[in-house]
DNA sequence: GTCTATAAAACGATAGAC
DNA sequence: GTCTATCGTTTTATAGAC
């Protein structure tokens, strides 16, 4: 692993815990070894190593969600093993923590792959919702769409809750309360 | 309007819009009106005031929120209100977008308001649910504390989609998915 | 490709006059 | 109670040797 590769792996730890304007390129470089010289010449400053590392995190949260999403299955079990994906749900989502970093909004090429990111992630749980709803075992009057949101906000919100409680549980309780709710509407 | 008030309400909506660690004492000044000499006369510094912002945050979601929870209908009619309740849905939630702020987590000062609030959220909510299962309204076997916990998590990460898409549509659609499924769970 | 030295600016706080 | 001046630190980046 050379020293490109450290700097990225170091930024991408450090956007998940600290976020973008919390993180200092002094402190990417202790964590990743490398020195500012190296730093400065492989990339032209933080914004643009951190846009390397989103990029990443961002790939490596799509293949995730993906093996699990389009895993063979109904849609309710599908769905039902993308929530209860082991998760360190302390840490919380390292995009969907981007958008309360108010220097990640205001650059696009960092806004850029946390909405891309989200709005995959939206669609490709749609994409189960509408099967479901085809296979007759979601109602008809579903709206995936809409569904796929609250699917996604419930995970999303759930890493709020937990990290506002220091404690996994809160995740997982609105997790199951989702759970249980799909499976209502799947007998109903 | 004195300036102690001002520095507050300023403080109020610049840890709303930027988070307590990307919000200067000057920025705060300017805003208020006030100078230094000011700001640091009436508090001891950022962090006293943020925790007197934070408060004062805190009581207007609770006033809010409780308004709702606790008026007369049903229990789910009493969800949908607080679910469908007027947002301004881009900003995301004042207490929640601080469990992201690095330095709000690691003083313990800062983060008392917010698990507070979201503790006594979840709390009201599950209050509500466990009323509707009493009243048979809501299925035996649901868990109240869980479908609270899925209520809350909703309208937190409906927030992060909106503010990842910068557009209110995501918020609404997933308060919207999840008024269809406790509409199912009633019926069912 | 990596190092150290340096710089310009912003940050959070303090001092002391009025 | 508010003002201005100042301080020490940190941040992000650049310069130039090796």
């Amino acid at each position: 692993m050379d020293a490109r590769d450290r700097l990225i792996s170091a930024t991408q730890e450090l956007l998940w815990v600290r976020g973008y304007a919390a993180t200092s390129p002094k402190e990417i470089q202790t964590s990743a070894g490398a020195g500012q010289g190296s730093m400065y010449h492989h990339f032209h400053g933080k914004e643009d190593l951190a846009v390397a590392a989103l990029q990443r995190s961002a790939r490596l949260l799509r293949d995730d969600s993906e093996a699990l999403l389009q895993a063979p299955g109904t849609a309710v079990e599908r769905l039902t093993s993308y929530l209860r994906q082991q998760r360190d749900s302390l840490r919380g989502c390292r995009m969907g923590r981007m958008t309360y970093d108010a220097d990640v909004l205001a650059t696009p090429a960092l806004l850029e792959p946390v909405t891309a990111t989200l709005d995959w992630l939206v669609t490709a749980i749609a994409e189960v919702i509408r099967q479901g709803v085809e296979d007759r075992e979601l109602q008809a009057d579903t709206d995936p769409e809409a569904l796929a949101c609250t699917v996604a906000a419930v995970v999303q919100g759930g890493y709020v809750l937990a990290r506002a409680h220091h404690d996994t549980s809160r995740f997982d309780a609105a997790v199951e309360g989702a759970v249980a709710l799909l499976n209502q509407a799947h007998r109903g």
